[in-house]
DNA sequence: ATGCGTAAGCAACATCTGTCGATTTATTTT
DNA sequence: AAAATAAATCGACAGATGTTGCTTACGCAT
């Protein structure tokens, strides 16, 4: 499994475009098998062959399966937030808005119905989100004595595993509506120190 | 990888003592090897011949070496925390005590430094804090429109969250310190709805 | 104590895994 | 345009994985 919070080392600026393309077919492939079998179901072979790649390319790029999949996770979470402009500048609403965004992203990931809960996605989004809240606070005064560090750890850990049990629920409520009550759990978490 | 929340069921009442001492053996064998490789590092067939025990026997109860160490790991802590007799009834000081164990765990389970990082524990520790919650949960006058199972999800994921990230920053604070920084930014989940 | 049920042991299997050295092919540099 | 650099392919390897059919040994209830 790859660092948790290197982003820039997991994926190091690759620049040579055969790289680039290895990469793209890679992760095409394995979502394309991720809609027709089970993670655990697919083999490396088999993501070789449907990204039509030799499979020692595969071990060129990723130490193993686990690898590939939190890479793909967290370039698709990662385009995701882009797409939505999510950051912490605009304080409010910030943390319903990035709830929202991993809410959504559970579901629309969504290939194969049963499978994401067994996935380690955690190590993926996690990151991610945790780097949203430490990109917005750096733009903000620091309060002495709290390490931001660890209120946005905190925050993405307590967002992800909302949005999973919601997502893992049967019959869901709107995502939307989620985000609302995950925001009223995880807005605290930040207040409590800030004074 | 097995269900999140049915512990009965991931453990099914096992009554025979054949059962069970094979499955001892097998957690301790593993116990043993991880204090001295890791957990990638350990194959099945170590993990079998150390515990003196087939290899095809360690498929007749667990479906991976994954399913093993979630099992080795939920069982390890939930007699942590019945050691210590946490439980959320003595309200005040219950979150601080939880995330003391959490993190004691994280510490004391240090057979090999650096593994522990890479091993897939949410699964394996955060249910059982969640169900410490519940428990709780239950012997109180329920908040009407208030889900408790989300809470005590959010809560647990926060927790585990935070007790990790100071699990593998290099110059730990006592973890005792770290419990109480926890409990500050946890507590307020719980009010954000008791309202 | 005897016998039924079921766990454990055993051997063999097809397949997957991770790694290697050698070769070919595609980029970048000069 | 040619040379240098680095990625992709190929074949092969030892070992690990997950499964199966069969036999042996243990635990429990009668």
């Amino acid at each position: 499994m790859a660092s948790t919070l290197q982003p820039a080392e997991a994926a190091p600026a690759a620049v040579d475009p055969r790289i680039l393309r290895s990469r793209r077919m890679l992760m095409d492939a394995l979502i394309r098998l991720l809609n027709k079998k089970e993670f655990d179901a697919i083999s490396i072979q088999e993501i070789a062959d449907e990204a039509t790649l030799n499979r020692a390319t595969f071990y060129l790029h990723y130490p193993d399966k686990n690898a590939l999949l939190q890479a793909m996770t967290a370039a698709r979470f990662r385009d995701l937030v882009a797409r939505r402009g999510l950051s912490f500048s605009n304080c409010d609403g910030a943390i319903r808005a990035i709830a929202l965004g991993v809410c959504d992203y559970l579901a629309e990931t969504t290939g194969c119905p049963t499978a994401l809960l067994k996935m380690p996605l955690e190590t993926s989004i996690i990151p991610v989100v945790e780097s949203v809240f430490l990109e917005g606070a750096a733009h903000r005064t620091p309060t002495p004595g709290v390490d931001p560090t660890l209120l946005a750890t905190t925050a993405a850990w307590a967002i992800f595993g909302a949005a999973r049990r919601w997502f893992e629920t049967p019959n869901r409520i709107p995502a939307e509506q989620m985000a609302a009550k995950i925001e009223a759990m995880v807005k605290p978490i930040f207040l409590s120190v800030k004074r």
